[in-house]
DNA sequence: CAATGCAGTGGTAGCGCTGTCAATAATCAT
DNA sequence: ATGATTATTGACAGCGCTACCACTGCATTG
């Protein structure tokens, strides 16, 4: 039909505008706002769009716009469970929008958070994800002084930079151990990897738990930097029983140190709950098919994605959220790993 | 110093080469071959750029050059840990680059596929890495009329649409089967989830490998469409022993499914593997440390991710890999779930 | 020594779209 | 009926960058 003349057969908005037999600028508004159309030209737009099959040019949107439709998005690991999950939520949330997640790694480093936000800063983002509250004051300054919605996720903190969708992981551990210690048990061991801020503030839960009861001894507490892994729940566990051996339950800050806790358990049979109870975090799905099933926080992760990418879109189009903290707490779910203790 | 006149303050092309007393073509070419500057002006842009803090702007880049620096990834889900190892080796492959990625969820659809596919293509991706090579005839269309390079990952298959890397997911579940006849497990049941292309495949090598000894019998397989789980994997091997209680041994099709198989034995009090032989596939952590540990089949899934967004960086810049198929093969890792069977 | 090549540089002209503002048509209150 | 307001539309002028081609000056060739 030779009407497309660009080299790669592009169809143009120009395109599109003159089948419709409207001006450009008119078929522009139909895409960002039909609404201002009247019904009539509205509809030759649409067919006229349809029938071209045009898409529009996002670079030449966002040149000519001064704003992208790009919502960045700041993640410490793809490795851990539990940002697969508030990965899928964020892209569930923003799949059919208009708006597509530029996803970056900072590798729990905050320093690398830093230089990426000055990247994104660079390209004029409609809005960030960014994950955790203990940026640097660096990138704190970077955030504000980006002209956008920004959610920070995963945690709660005093001052969110904008908004923040998360749950107390301090609260949440304090719960863990109360729950133990109502059951009974007194030497409740606490097994830590990664220690980022979250797993920090797990470990400030538990802490203030023991100390409260009267239970707490340092030497109950395993932490190291190293990754996280089952097999690193196993050694941590094999740790704590060597400093010491009298512990009767243990609060592991992830499910897979949970799991390799009970295989250790299951290697040097360790009756779990009789001998030790375990504790895990996050609810990953094999925690209630294991024998015996593990006890754990459940936290909602998808939930949290999804929540604040649709936080971050709604208030690009100018709806604020009503509260712009959301606290989507956590639920203990008890299972036999820690069951009563025998009298 | 009121020189960004932007109402951002954004620092321009223009402004770089005004002070580095130039033209802003020549700034231009400074950022995208610095070899074809003289040595002299390549010093005075990169120091009048330093001194601005000037970053390009990609959209008016993109605009202007008709082709942008972003690599869309297809994949068929986010849930799966196999996709998390592949996304961590495609984002640490592309971190340092100039190209950025662009990733989206095809739910395990080849139609999902095929419209994001459309969506892609519209915006002149530089390159592409799409999982499996069961494209539909649409999708194939559209992924040869794109005129960037390509990778198929996860497997390989006869005609690449340009790259491939991957492995024989039928191969590796043949020589499951036949390290387990050569075990004199004869009895070998088959647990699959999801069922996707890969999946399908593994079914095959089973089969194969099955009939070549003459011990194939469909009772022997359980198939079910629904997504993969520790839980199902449980659910799965129960209707295994009912439809076949005398089995000996149990391939599943991936570890989470092992998993779950392992629990439901330990519930049972099925010995593994003097009672039941366990193999998974995919070889996650947990394999190692499960009591007992799991045989499986480890699988390069980091390096696939990282060996294709290497190839797709290397092609866009006119370095073509030797061959344009890679195998990354796969290695049995034999543990003590399916350790010899007694006489 | 003219012809040729080539590295290095700059001028021109957009890439495809939208912000701004003005113009017009339609509706309303008085 | 009148001016005022609102809905709808279009003209213009770029957004910041690069493709394309032309030009310069110097080195190489026979």
């Amino acid at each position: 039909m030779a009407r497309a003349r660009t080299s790669s057969g592009k169809v143009r908005l120009t395109e599109v505008a003159k089948l419709a037999g409207v001006s450009p600028i008119t078929a522009s508004r139909f895409f960002r706002n039909p609404e201002a159309l009247s019904p009539g030209k509205r509809e030759r737009v649409e067919n006229a769009a349809r029938q071209l099959g045009y898409v529009p040019d996002l670079a030449a949107r966002a040149l000519a716009s001064r704003r992208t439709e790009v919502i960045g998005v700041l993640i410490p690991s793809f490795t851990n469970n539990v940002f697969s999950d508030v990965l899928r939520g964020i892209y569930d949330g923003s799949g059919e929008s208009r708006y597509s997640i530029q996803l970056v790694n900072t590798h729990y480093s905050i320093l690398q958070e830093e230089k990426l936000l000055q990247l994104f800063k660079a390209q004029r983002p409609a809005g960030l994800v960014v994950t955790g509250i203990n940026q640097t004051d660096e990138s704190r300054a970077i955030l504000e002084s980006m002209n956008c919605p920004i959610v920070q996720i995963m945690e709660l903190g005093p001052d969110p930079v904008d908004m923040m969708v998360g749950f107390s992981h301090n609260a949440a551990a304090f719960e863990v151990i109360s729950h133990l210690i109502s059951l009974n048990f007194k030497r409740i061991g606490f097994l830590g990897a990664r220690m980022d801020p979250r797993v920090q503030r797990r470990l400030e839960g538990y802490t203030d738990a023991m100390k409260r009861a009267s239970l707490y001894d340092p030497r109950l507490i395993i932490a190291t930097p190293v990754p996280t892994s089952v097999t690193m729940g196993g050694t941590l566990f094999a740790d704590l029983l060597m400093k010491a051996p009298d512990i009767d339950a243990v609060f592991c800050v992830n499910d897979d140190l949970a799991l390799g806790t009970l295989f250790e358990c299951q290697r040097r049979q360790i009756q779990v709950p009789e001998d030790v109870a375990i504790v895990g975090f996050n609810d990953l799905e094999y925690m209630a098919s294991a024998v015996p099933p593990l006890t754990s926080v459940r936290t909602n992760r998808y939930d949290m994605g999804k929540t604040a990418i649709t936080m971050v879109m709604d208030a690009i189009e100018g709806r604020r959220p009503a509260t712009s903290v959301i606290d989507l707490g956590y639920e203990l779910m008890i299972r036999r790993s820690s069951a009563a203790r025998r009298a």
